[in-house]
DNA sequence: GTCTATAATTTGATAGAC
DNA sequence: GTCTATCAAATTATAGAC
């Protein structure tokens, strides 16, 4: 036991466990899955693959903890927003944009990885075991995305928003935001809460009627 | 010669090259750079290896071809939008994105590989050759980029977008429209135009000011 | 728990027949 | 110009010492 992909809701691992994951996220971020090796994992954490080894039992189940964990993190994120039902749906999308906007460009590794999890579609050929955690991350993905449709359904029952299938309308908005992952990059002065704060504004007016 | 990357702006080059590129193409497009292994490619030309190496010296040099025609196609295409002074900054932006989302979505492999260009770090060892037909790339990239930068400043300078930093405007515009390859796939009843012009009107609104 | 081999496979690229 | 080997290197994963 401990030695599977999946520890998913059931409670925070071990350290030594998280070490390894965090390491590997790291990497994953930078390289993506195939361009990573073990090896490449062991020398970030100063160790060998011993060590990964007795944490996990394969690359890809490694992969699928980070992806698992990075949706737990944004799913846990995005609720409290959307059951602010005081806000109005412009207000409301704003915010979960600029939460959004904010993870990607401050999540250390992990947030990021999810991103690039487009990636799977090369352990298809994986076990059983490891694609339904697969399924999972695919699930919360929808589920995640969900809350964004929600919103913009919200905002067209109350007129403030273009009548666009609410589905269909939040695929731009995360594309603006995930983007940001592919050319974002941390420097001393770029002011974070300025360009969130601009992108939200951005997604938000997308859907809003003009004339 | 016709042995390395980088037959660019030279214009077109023969057959069987082509055919070699399409096929990576469409190996690329499916599993990014590192997945894709030569043997791959052959297999989608009902070949093997010996035909692939015939006319490429190096599976990165095919990358980086898939690359370049991907950019000059798309640089053809957007010219004659941006050279359009007649019409007014909100409809050649439309024009623009609407041309970049139809290109997302129809394009055979080839245009699509070039958003997932970002894998391209995996090459930073790469030779000196493949490292400068790289910088190509990224320089088309900028230019394209650049194109819909200036129709933006255009926009600001009429007061029909709020004003922010053109080059980071062009940021969730790309964004938006980059992010159709990775939902998007193509079936049998899905309106290529339908999605274009919403999220060109998307994309457009989104620098419109609000109040 | 972590390390040092090492096995087993995959893969990029080459050589040489046809 | 394409194919059939085949090499050399990289890589995933395991076994067993400490």
């Amino acid at each position: 036991m401990a030695m599977q992909a999946g520890l998913g809701r059931r409670g925070p691992a071990e350290a030594g466990r998280m070490e390894v994951l965090n390491a590997a996220a790291t990497v994953f971020m930078e390289r993506g899955f195939t361009a990573t090796s073990v090896d490449d994992i062991a020398e970030v954490l100063g160790s060998t693959k011993g060590r990964i080894y007795h944490y996990y039992r394969s690359k890809a189940d490694i992969f699928l903890d980070v992806l698992t964990l990075s949706m737990l993190d944004l799913l846990d994120r995005i609720r409290p927003i959307a059951e602010r039902r005081d806000l109005p749906p412009d207000e409301r999308l704003h915010a979960a944009a600029r939460m959004h906007a904010v993870v990607m460009m401050t999540q250390s590794a992990r947030s990021r990885v999810a991103v690039q999890g487009t990636e799977m579609h090369l352990m298809q050929e994986a076990g059983t075991k490891q694609r339904r955690v697969l399924q999972a991350f695919v699930d919360m993905r929808d589920e995640y995305e969900q809350y964004f449709a929600d919103i913009v359904a919200d905002g067209i029952r109350e007129g403030i928003f273009r009548d666009v299938p609410p589905r269909l309308a939040a695929k731009p908005i995360l594309g603006a935001l995930n983007w940001i992952n592919m050319w974002y990059r941390p420097r001393p002065d770029s002011d974070i809460d300025k360009i969130a704060d601009e992108f939200a504004t951005f997604v938000v007016n997308g859907l809003r009627p003009f004339d």
